[in-house]
DNA sequence: GATGAATGAGTATTCATTCAT
DNA sequence: GATGAATGAATACTCATTCAT
């Protein structure tokens, strides 16, 4: 009769590699799931398909990572210290003063390049996938950042001052994300990424004009 | 969607239910299939679940489908179906002369309605399932070809000229059906599905009104 | 990412079986089990072996238990309604004014009976295995039962007076049932089981003489 | 134990610890296995936590231990020794010719407080597990001398003539052996141990008394 | 000698699907 | 037409054991 334990569910990894041998092995198995999920998605991309992917056995991908899930955390938190790496200087400049207008297009920019990367890992990460409640809070928590940061650059603009910047910041924030996902991920054929970033600056260029108190 | 190979796989109903009775059995199981698929998700919407929250033996689900992607191309043509009839009325109106800027409202109301009635469904039909080629391809055509009328709708308006009307009805078509999916399958707390809709009007009405030739 | 359930373990079989077929099934998989559990043990004996000796597909087998534990506990609670089945006659016999000293020797070849038929498995469902606590339980409350009857059946035994009758019925039972499983369970080399049998009622039936209350 | 096989097995510990830190270290892993079994049961016990708990790497483990069994057997072994010195007194006290009366408490007093020390592990040791052949024969094999070393003072003990004093021998053992076990290992609630030992001693004179020959 | 990363056969369990009744 | 018992390939995960460093 097995021991009935108390079921908690680990998403953290299992433990730090400590020699150069297993961190190698740990990248390998990031890098393994990520082309696996992209390519046959999350439930069809087996821990053994990823191991076997990885050039490991399947018990040393369980050394590192207590269950599939965790597997998919790790990579949603890679994808996150990227998007910080890449969006953190463009904030500073929003905060330093910078113009909305200006800092605008090197946003969006980002976002494109983040996910044109790896498009299908980027559905699988996000969407096909429901993630758990706790990684979910966190991501949360980085839009509620990253909207109040918006907010308070655009009520600052003298340029600009919308009647609900709350509101305003959250529709940009959610068309730059809904859009870079939605075109990016499944690209209307003859729509270059580059096409798509443009518009998505006019978009949210145009909403924000709209949305202002124009002192007349 | 679970198979990555390509083998001979039937999606379309095995029959066409003739008698009353079997046409009940069918929407029972597309009833309790949609209820399923929303609360578990598709991988762990079992069909054997489907059939008995159905009131059906298994054995009979598998009388009118051939397996269970089957039931979910069933549900996304039944949506299809929906959202057709839901948008024709509209697209009629913008073909018959009337207002692109008059139309519109309705038309964004329209697709809040019909995502905000079952989320979760939503979100299984078209983010967390891999969608089989053909069924990806018939949505896609169906979007071409709303793209391609809300292009004419839009170049024939006096008063907007687009510069590339092809573009701007891809995008707007985009922006609509993106923050529909964003904001209504996973609404930000503190914001009303009205609010939701009342935004999207604008951020479409803002957009079309920058891309067009002014004149001046 | 799967959805986080609340792992309640079940342990009641999964299903009653409705047909005569499965009927057949269920009875061909605990024999099997009996069999496997007595020649391997508990944790050696997988559910595949169990399922194939049963001539059973393994998802037969877990059509109608939940998992393996739930097996084990079906075994117990056979072997429990075997053993109320022989004894009952004896303690009805006990509760209706028959000597202790006549039934005592009914009751113990009964359960030396019922141990020697199967001694391995034995050893599986009460020594080897922890069982689950309900189980442990309803055991402890079966046992408690017997104490209490016998204790007063010894109790009004004109000829016996034991100073603590509840006491002296718990060693009685115990000795009982610990010898028994002690000799029957693995047999010193040269001793019959009737050999047995007849040691263990003349230790008990000493132990009370020994244990009452004279009058001297 | 696990394997049903017969492969060639050594179950001896694989290399006698000369220096003094091997000493250490294989004490450390037998005490950190007696706890993990305790706690986990055998199969549960994983020479991981073990080594984990010892302080010490599983590949240490494997130099002093040449499976998991062997650990078990060291273990027993070791129970083995420390019940032989704790019964060896009174067994040369009996055949020094010290009455069998004065000796039985000594010894059942012995029995059950060995067993009491850490009687999880005592289950593990002797219930849960099928000790490999050889091991189980050496039990045997002591408790034979046991038996036999019974019998002689016994017979010898002028106030007992046995009729037949291998056999009661065989069933004193047993009972004292079964009902340590069996009282010790699950002990009924409200009843200590040191009534437990009293029963067993009345007991045990019971049954001799009955058994001997009167002379009448 | 000691370490701990790596291994992979083996385990319980699920679930889409078939087919005898 | 309907039923539901039966199937078994496939999956996540464990753990005793080895061996390069």
């Amino acid at each position: 009769m097995s021991s009935t334990r108390i079921p908690v569910r680990r998403l953290e990894p299992r433990k730090l590699p400590q020699q150069a041998r297993s961190q190698t092995t740990v990248e390998a198995l990031l890098e393994a799931a990520a082309q696996v999920f992209e390519r046959h998605g999350y439930a069809a991309g087996t821990t053994n398909r990823i191991a076997e992917r990885a050039g490991v056995s399947i018990g040393s991908l369980y050394q590192y990572f207590p269950n599939k899930d965790a597997i998919l955390v790790a990579l949603v938190h890679q994808h996150l210290a990227e998007s910080m790496a890449a969006l953190q200087p463009q904030l500073e400049r929003l905060c330093g003063g910078a113009g909305f207008d200006d800092v605008l297009p090197d946003i969006v920019h980002a976002m494109v390049a983040l996910h044109a990367l790896a498009p299908g890992l980027h559905r699988v990460l996000f969407e096909e996938t429901q993630l758990p409640p706790g990684l979910r809070a966190e991501l949360d928590d980085l839009e509620d950042q990253l909207v109040e940061q918006a907010a308070v650059a655009v009520a600052d603009d003298p340029r600009w001052r919308p009647i609900d910047p709350r509101l305003s910041a959250r529709v940009v924030i959610s068309v730059i994300e809904g859009l870079t996902h939605r075109l990016v991920l499944r690209p209307p054929s003859g729509v270059t990424s580059e096409a798509i970033a443009r518009e998505i600056i006019e978009l949210v260029r145009a909403y924000i004009w709209t949305r202002h108190d124009t002192g007349d």
